[in-house]
RNA sequence: GUCCCCAUCGUCUAGUCAGGUCCAGGACACCGGCCUUUCACGCCGGCAACACCGGUUCAAAUCCGGUUGGGGACGCCA
C-alpha cells in the first residue's frame, strides 16, 4: 500500500474552534495509525478575509493540542499558477465556460427564484454561447468568470464515504460552478482539487457540510484526469439549539484557545473532541495517546451530529461537563511528573513560581500537587483554590469564615495558642499535629473539628480540602503558626 | 423551493451492516447512600432513551416503506 497522505486545510478567516480541531484531529489520528504524513495548507484565497493573525491563531492552537504536521504549511495562494493553469486546461479542452452573467444579474435571480420558492441556481444563460459571441462579449470589455461545464449525462454520478456509505446524486441536479473569479482568481472548489491532486492527498476527512462540495469535486476529479482520494465526511457539532456551531455566534467558548486558557491539558482536550462523533465500539473513554491512533478507525465515525452541550450562564459548568469531567480524570490521574510542567506554567504566569520546587524541593512540590489536585476541575485552580500553598496571599473566602472561624468566638484565642504549642513541636508530623490538635480540643472542651475546621480556613482560605494534617505539613510549621497567629485579624 | 444526510437516556454514545443473548449497556450530568474533622475523590445504588405509523418475520432498536423532526448544501466564501 503506498503512503497515506492527508491534509488540514483551514481558512483562516478566523481562530480555531473546535470543529475546525476536531476535523484536524481525526485526519492526525489517521495519518499516525497508518504511518502517513499530514500536511497543513492554509487555503486563502479569500484574500478579502484572510488574516495573518488567524493564521497565527491556528498554528498556535494546533500546537497547543500537540497536533503535529509533516508538511507546510502551505499557503494557496502560492500555487495559484496551478490553479489557473488547471482552469485554462479545462477551458481549452472545453470542460468549462466562460460566464458572462453578471453577479447582480445573478443575485437578482437567485433571490427572486428564492421569493417565489422556485429552484435556485444558475440557469445556463453562458453554457452553450458561439465562438463569436464571446470574442464579441469578451472586445465589449464585458467581464467573465469560468464555469464549469457538468456533463450532460443520464443517471447518477456517486462515491464511497467512508462514514456515509455510496452517496449520489443525478447529474441533471448539479449547477455549473464557478472555478475562478472574474479578476481571474480561481475559487475554493478547484484550488482544494488542484492542490489535493498536487499534493497526492490519498484520505480526505472533512465535515459534513461538504458533501455537495464532494460531488462537484468529483467532476473535477474526472476532468483533471486525476486518481480520487477515499472521502470520509463526519459530523458536524451543533449546540444546544441545533445550531452549527461556528465562532460568530458562538464567541470564544468554541475557540480552542478558550480551553489553553481555561487550564485545560492539552491530550485531555483531544479526548473529549474525539468522541463528539467517534467510539472504539465498545466503553471506554480514555486514551493514552498511542493507544487512541491505534484504535481509531474512519469506519467507525459516527454519522449524526453530535452537540456541544455548553449552556451558557450555567452556574457550575463554564462549559461541555463532559470537557471538564475528562479534563478532571487526567489531572487527577496522570503522573505528578507530567502534571508538574503544566503546573509550573501557571505558577510562573502567577508569579508565584520558585526554582526549588524543581530541585530540592521537588518531592514537596510533587506530593503537594498530589495531595491537593484531588478536588480540582482545571490547572488554574492551582494558582486560586491551591493559591495558599504557594503564597501567602491567598484569598480567605466568605463563606467558611463564617461559618467556621466567626461562629466560633474562641477561636480568636484558641487558633494563636495552639501556634505556639505547634511552634514549639521537635517534630512537625501528621502524628504530631493531629495529637496535639486533639489534646488540646480535650483541653479546651471543644470539639476537635472546630479546631480543625478553624485551622482549615485560616491556613488554607478554604472551605474544604484535603485532610487537614496533610495540609499543616504541606504547608510547613512555619507558615501554619504565622497564619495561626493572625487569626485575631478575621474578628475586627 | 430543490437536493443530500441524519434520528437510542438531558448530553456523548454501545448495540443496527450478519434480527432473538436488549422489557436496551457505558460515560457525563442529576438524585440517594457509604466513607469522613470539611469538601472532594473513591465505592455502592437510583432516575432516564430505541421519534411516529405501517410492513416483513415465529421474533425488529436492528430489515423495508412512509410520516415527522433535525441538520447541511444550493456564493465571483472556504
Amino acid at each position: 500500500m503506498t503512503e497515506t497522505r492527508l491534509r488540514f486545510p483551514p481558512s483562516p478567516t478566523g481562530y480555531l474552534h473546535i470543529g475546525g480541531a476536531r476535523t484536524a484531529l481525526y485526519n492526525w489520528l489517521y495519518t499516525r495509525k497508518t504511518g502517513g504524513k499530514l500536511i497543513l495548507r492554509i487555503e486563502d484565497t479569500d484574500t478579502e478575509r484572510s488574516t495573518k493573525d488567524s493564521i497565527d491563531g491556528i498554528i498556535e492552537g494546533l500546537n497547543w493540542l500537540g497536533i503535529d504536521w509533516d508538511e507546510g504549511p502551505y499557503f494557496q495562494t502560492d500555487f495559484s499558477d496551478d490553479h489557473r493553469q488547471a482552469a485554462k486546461r479545462l477551458l481549452s479542452e472545453g470542460k468549462a465556460y466562460q460566464c458572462f452573467c453578471s453577479k447582480e444579474t445573478l443575485d437578482k435571480k437567485r433571490e427572486a427564484a428564492l421569493a417565489a420558492k422556485q429552484n435556485v441556481g444558475y440557469d445556463g444563460t453562458c453554457r452553450d454561447l458561439a465562438d463569436e459571441e464571446i470574442a464579441e462579449k469578451q472586445n465589449s470589455g464585458l467581464p467573465s468568470v469560468i464555469r464549469f461545464k457538468v456533463p450532460t449525462r443520464q443517471g447518477k454520478l456517486g462515491y464511497n464515504d467512508c462514514v456515509l456509505g455510496r452517496i449520489e446524486s443525478s447529474y441533471d441536479e448539479i449547477d455549473d460552478f464557478v472555478i475562478v473569479r472574474s479578476n481571474g482568481s480561481p475559487l475554493y472548489l478547484l484550488c482544494n482539487v488542484v492542490d489535493d491532486i498536487r499534493d497526492r492527498i490519498s484520505h480526505v476527512i472533512r465535515g459534513q457540510d461538504h458533501m455537495t462540495n464532494t460531488i462537484k469535486q468529483l467532476l473535477l476529479y474526472e476532468a483533471l484526469e486525476a486518481p480520487l482520494p477515499v472521502f470520509a465526511h463526519m459530523p458536524l457539532t451543533l449546540d444546544t439549539k441545533k445550531a452549527k456551531i461556528s465562532k460568530r455566534s458562538h464567541g470564544e467558548i468554541v475557540a480552542v484557545q478558550f480551553y489553553r486558557d481555561h487550564g485545560f491539558i492539552p491530550w485531555a482536550f483531544n479526548n473529549f473532541l474525539v468522541l463528539l462523533g467517534w467510539s472504539p465500539g465498545n466503553d471506554q473513554e480514555i486514551f493514552e495517546k498511542q493507544e487512541l491512533i491505534e484504535t481509531f478507525t474512519l469506519e467507525r465515525i459516527n454519522k449524526s451530529s453530535s452537540i456541544f452541550n455548553y449552556r451558557k450562564n450555567d452556574p457550575k459548568f463554564f462549559t461541555d461537563p463532559k470537557a471538564i469531567a475528562i479534563n478532571e480524570h487526567y489531572l487527577r490521574s496522570m503522573k505528578v511528573e507530567a502534571l508538574a510542567p503544566m503546573v509550573k506554567a501557571e505558577l510562573i504566569a502567577d508569579g508565584l513560581w520558585e526554582d526549588e520546587y524543581e530541585t530540592t524541593r521537588q518531592e514537596w512540590f510533587f506530593s503537594t500537587l498530589e495531595l491537593i489536585r484531588d478536588r480540582f476541575h482545571t490547572l488554574k485552580d492551582f494558582t486560586t483554590l491551591g493559591r495558599a500553598y504557594f503564597s501567602d496571599e491567598y484569598a480567605v473566602e466568605e463563606k467558611p469564615l463564617k461559618k467556621n472561624v466567626l461562629k466560633h468566638p474562641g477561636l480568636e484565642q484558641w487558633l494563636p495558642e495552639l501556634a505556639d504549642k505547634y511552634e514549639s513541636l521537635a517534630e512537625f508530623s501528621l502524628e504530631e499535629t493531629e495529637r496535639v490538635a486533639r489534646e488540646f480540643a480535650a483541653d479546651k472542651d471543644i470539639k476537635p473539628g472546630v479546631i480543625i475546621n478553624g485551622m482549615r480556613t485560616v491556613v488554607t482560605g478554604q472551605l474544604a480540602g484535603a485532610s487537614m494534617f496533610d495540609i499543616l505539613v504541606a504547608i510547613g510549621q512555619e507558615k501554619v503558626v504565622n497564619r495561626l497567629r493572625e487569626t485575631p485579624r478575621f474578628y475586627k
